[in-house]
DNA sequence: AATGAATGAGGGTTCATTCAT
DNA sequence: AATGAATGAACCCTCATTCAT
């Protein structure tokens, strides 16, 4: 018997977890209650602080989630052994794709950033910036053999890279004419083209 | 006489915009109660009902606020009789610098946006797709004449230039090594690099 | 040049009874704020507290009102000479007349009185109770002499009355089928025929 | 084991409920805080709030209670088969009975009435409105058998009945020298004599 | 593993009233 | 005679969380 994600089977404590992300996104961190959590998810208060130590650690669950799935993909791009402004652009190419599949995620991301605990907020953060190095070390590499220009710090690139996939979530709709891989595209060109060192 | 912001004696209105401001961008709307506000600024609640019909009501000034003002500044920046790159490197350069200069409203704007009652929110939303449309028809001018390239959508090259432009808030800090105006110069150079037509 | 009544040039003072009795019949007392009334009348709340002390000195001039115009025309009808049978129906009709031609003031009276303060209250109590006794001494007139039946304590006949009367308000529409007058007449033949003696 | 009101074992929806009753017939609907309401019945808001949806949930809750109590004593005194005339005095002489018995219910009802949301007033108005019918059955039904006088609208009577009715509230006193009973026989042969066919 | 009654603090908002002008 | 800024208390309600079961 086929069954959809969400129904009633699927284990508690994942479907918590999706309709949290779901709402999340929608309403924002602060804008939705427990209690709207616990009955789109069809269970009741008790069992979500079963499964969860509060409303922040949802959050906190989400974000961990999010961070490593993004940082072991980058890391499986980074590694290969294609040539460097190759790989950056898949690199780029990918973190737009799976932010546009994962637009929920992206949106709590850059939306309810200031909501976290101080402390798990740190651990974000730190997560977060080493993804960021790591992408970073791919323009400098570029850099240092002359395929990128190097007259614009790396940092600032990545810096004006990201703003914009992270702001897919405000303006992407998966019903609009264009597709995730299309924006990619376009995002990747228009990074490595920034990059171009000056025509003489 | 020149005064800073939130002093005892600036008129009531002003200051609780100012306080508010700033308490939305640290803490968020949600995040932010009524009663810090009032506090913060040295009136009573009754005081903030007076001159503002909802907390709402406060929000929405803030974003009017900042819509006027980028809009102008755009509109001088686009009119100038220099050639389009130029005058699409020096609007670029400005957003960044006013953007800059005002990293709370910018915050704000960029995270709070759900908040906004769907009547305010579809307002607010038209003037941004205006100002947007304004800024992309430097682009499509440069194409035309085929100063940049056309290969890529204007559409998109103006989504990749502001969402880097709009998560300067999450990252950009006053106190760092960078000004605005260092901060705007590369932006505006990689946009226009990004822009150049490719190398034969 | 003829005018309207509650156009701007009436008097403020009048003007804010009228608005203040249509709005209390409306809303109820505790619904109606004072801030309604005022723009209801076209004037500001300063105002208000020129020509009334508070919110309850309102509707102390609202009650004082009807009750005096009551107690007027039971007397006129009270004192005449015409049979008591003729007297009281005569009174009887008239009470339900005024009733509906003032259904604001009726409504407020009966649905407002635990608003009062203790000490109007009481005064108003009395006042009202004065008018009561003045219409039961009509029927005891009658029993007396042997034209009504004496088997029924007057005083529950009156109470019987005016609960019809003052119930007015709940059901009466003026633009029902019904003119006041008609209503009128019933219910004082209704009240007649219940004073009837048995027939034997 | 028979309980009075408000003990503190009684559980707690019942004793919101009584308690409600009780102050908003002492002092309005919309002159009792639900602070008051908690506090009397020895819970906090909280716990209201897990019982009821709203203070306008805890009215139409206790609406609702009288209207069903009310109907169904009508329908057995009608439904009898007695003569008419003695139907008639004896559902009236009950629903005086227990009008007195539940004044509490009554004042409310008919002082805050106009304090329903609208939707549950056109529900509320609607079940009055069936109960007023079925009373005017009785009467149209003596009328037609020629018990009753028939140049009096039976809904006139009715309404002539029923306002005395429910303004007991407004003067009965459960202490002073009338019993509910003896009202009720009063008010049930004013009734029963104003519908007696004139003499010839 | 899960319930649901209950808490208590704090949320945004309304209000009658005051007072300097 | 009238303004309108400002007060401060009270309003209804929501919330994340706890706990006995």
């Amino acid at each position: 018997m086929a069954r959809t994600a969400s129904t009633i089977d699927e284990p508690v404590r994942q479907r918590l977890l999706s309709v949290a992300t779901r709402l999340f996104a929608e309403r924002g961190f602060e804008g939705t209650s427990v209690q709207e959590i616990v009955a789109a998810a069809g269970v009741t208060k008790g069992a979500m602080y079963h499964y969860f130590d509060s409303k922040d650690d949802l959050l906190r669950e989400i974000y961990g989630r999010v961070l490593r799935m993004q940082m072991e993909r980058l890391n499986r791009f980074a590694e290969g052994d294609s040539p460097i402004e190759e790989r950056l652009h898949a690199a780029a190419l990918d973190v737009v794709v799976t932010t546009v599949e994962n637009l929920d995620d992206s949106k709590i991301f850059f939306r309810s950033n200031h909501q976290l605990a101080p402390d798990t907020r740190k651990v974000v953060r730190a997560e977060r910036r080493r993804y960021h190095e790591r992408f970073r070390e791919l323009v400098t590499e570029g850099q240092r053999s002359g395929i990128f220009r190097a007259d614009i710090p790396a940092e600032m690139a990545v810096d004006f890279f990201f703003g914009s996939v992270h702001h897919l979530g405000t303006w992407y709709h998966p019903e609009g004419e264009l597709s995730g891989q299309e924006v990619g595209r376009y995002f990747a060109d228009l990074l490595l083209a920034s990059l171009r060192p000056e025509a003489k």
